[in-house]
RNA sequence: GAUCCCGUAGCUCAGUGGUAGAGCAUCUGACUUUUAAUCAGAGGGCCGAUGGUUCGAGACCAUCCGGGAUCACCA
């Protein structure tokens, strides 16, 4: 794990190897080396290789990390007296002649190195080998430079990794007034996300983001499974698909020889759990959606959904408002969150409202109950575009896009739907035409979907046989007809609330995120195509 | 699919028709508490591709390729 060998001769093999080596490395690996830097870097390894040092050892012993260091370390313990070892990536390399000082970046963040000639004469004669993106383990004492920073002295060190080819390297400055200033940052949004590891490196407040995304989801786990809810996985391979409106991606099973469906939706299975016995069941899981791709949709995009027995969609909201504010003070500290120019408080409780008094309310119109036609020149009057051969329920849609939509920064509960938009979830009780279901809006956007369950088995059949007739009329999109999930509501459903969650979206709120492509470490890309 | 913008050194970017540029990175040298280290020197380019206009194109025009943003499609 240390260096060790004959250094003296280091630079003799160096030269000697240095003409032949380049010439055969152009040849035999021209189509791996892209740079002069490159091939500089693979005469490094193999010179470091040729001096007896291994560059990718099995292991080191680290004892502290960077956050550790900084936090543990005072200046009142005696000097040399706080003895460390250390890991991390190359970040900077600052040469002095014959003491160098290096930025080391680990899990949590960096620390500076000090390596001095005379403590290290065989180690310093390699320092020329070493270069930013290699990762060296530092065995040393902590004490503070005297300029300010907390600093590592090392006793001993070791390569542990030999990076290959460069990475960006931005530089940070505080200027006069003490604000952090970036230059030559690794700001290009493709190959930040074509190559995610590098942008972690560079970027590392990134981490951040994925780091609350898993403090979320892991939040959200603990609030259910305390409530003793059961967290279950069902088939991602469908023969049917449904419980949404979407297209599907298609596949094939070769033993089987059927196609089946990436699920668009958790819902149907989750149903059938509920109607096995199971009182509350969830589960946290992709969904992929053959659509387009925008700020807020990608084709795969994680979902969590969960199905209550004994509820309503009343008592979900008081549950979503419980969750929301749970999660919001676990991972952010406060209730309180920043997308773009809005802040968004999450402390309950949240406006709770219906779709056609939130419409009336933005268009001084009431909308409910107008036919095709009326609600097409409604759309005239209130300047809303809409497709000439839009269905009715497309128009209402868009309107409350258009109008209401945009309007609701504040988490917002929009209750009660028509039934036409809306096929798996229960007839309103007192409604006429409605349903008992809500969405919840926040920062512009729909956070969550919620129904009471449609446990008439009758009811169920009649709305999806109307899906069916929609489909058959060309719109792919509307459900199939799924007759294990009927017979399972045939079998009995009890009374149950429906809550899901678009995890994706909740990561971007949470964490003031306003790209979906920003909470997912490798969003799907075009192909990479050289010309 | 539509519109707009972008493509120049490893990275970030200047370059409005006349010899291809800067900072960082890389290489050589100096420097034993530096920190955007500094100082002195060096190498590095099919200017996305093809065609055109011109005495002359990185720049102007056309087409194509790649990418981004907005919209549309879509929760």
């Amino acid at each position: 794990m240390q260096f060790n060998g004959n250094y003296p001769t280091l630079r003799r093999i160096f030269n000697v190897y240095n003409t032949i080596f380049h010439f055969s490395l152009k040849i035999f690996m021209s189509d791996f080396i892209r740079n002069d830097q490159e091939l500089r870097r693979l005469e490094e390894l193999e010179h470091l290789r040729s001096a007896g040092i291994n560059p990718y050892p099995a292991l080191f012993e680290k004892t502290h990390s960077s956050k550790t260091i900084l936090s543990t370390f005072s200046d009142d313990a005696p000097p040399a007296s706080f003895s460390v070892s250390v890991a991390g990536r190359i970040m900077a390399i600052r040469k002095m002649g014959k003491a160098t000082f290096c930025h080391i970046q680990d899990a949590e963040g960096k620390i500076q190195i000090y390596i001095k000639k005379d403590d290290l004469p065989e180690f310093y004669e390699l320092l020329p080998m070493l270069d930013i993106g290699d990762i060296i383990g530092i065995e040393g004492y902590v004490f503070r430079t005297r300029t300010g920073e907390i600093s590592v002295h090392s006793r001993s060190a070791a390569l542990l990794c030999k990076s290959l080819t460069p990475i960006p390297i931005p530089k940070e400055e505080i200027d006069e007034q003490g604000n952090k200033v970036v230059h030559d940052a690794f700001a290009d949004k493709e190959l930040r996300y074509r190559r995610r590891y590098v942008d972690l490196i560079v970027n590392p407040n990134i981490r951040e983001v994925f780091r609350k995304r898993s403090k979320i989801i892991s939040t959200m786990r603990r609030f259910f499974d305390d409530r003793g809810w059961l967290e279950v996985e069902t088939p991602i391979l469908q023969p049917l698909y449904g419980g949404a409106s979407a297209r599907p991606f298609v596949t094939h099973h070769n033993a089987l020889d059927v196609q089946l469906y990436m699920r668009i939706a958790l819902e149907l299975y989750l149903k059938r759990l509920i109607v096995g016995g199971f009182d509350g069941v969830y589960e946290i899981g992709k969904n992929f959606r053959n659509e387009g791709m925008d700020k807020t949709h990608n084709p795969e995009f994680t979902m969590m959904e969960i199905y209550i027995a004994y509820k309503d969609y009343h008592w979900m909201m008081e549950m979503v408002e419980d969750l929301f504010s749970t999660i919001a003070m676990e991972v952010n500290g406060n209730y309180e969150v920043k997308v773009g120019e809005n802040h968004i408080n999450l402390a309950p409780p949240y406006r709770r409202a219906t779709m056609f008094d939130l419409l009336t309310e933005a268009t001084n119109m009431n909308l409910r109950g107008l036919s095709r036609e009326e609600l097409l020149s409604a759309a005239k009057t209130l300047k809303v575009e809409v497709e000439p051969t839009a269905s009715q329920m497309k128009i209402l849609d868009e309107i409350f896009s258009q109008t209401v939509q945009p309007t609701l920064i504040q988490p917002t509960f929009v209750m009660d739907f028509p039934v036409e938009m809306s096929p798996l979830a229960k007839a309103h009780r007192t409604e006429e035409g409605l349903v008992e279901r809500f969405e919840l809006y926040a920062n512009a956007g729909e956070l969550t979907n919620c129904f009471t369950e449609l446990n008439d088995p009758l009811d169920q059949r009649a709305r999806l046989e109307e899906q069916a007739s929609i489909r058959a009329d060309g719109d792919d999109e509307a459900m199939q007809l799924d007759e294990d999930f009927l017979f399972s509501i045939e079998v009995g459903m009890p009374p149950t609330a429906g809550l899901g969650i678009g995890i994706d979206r909740l990561v971007m709120l949470i964490t003031g995120q306003e790209s979906i492509r920003d909470v997912l470490f490798f969003p799907q890309m075009k192909p990479e195509n050289k010309s």
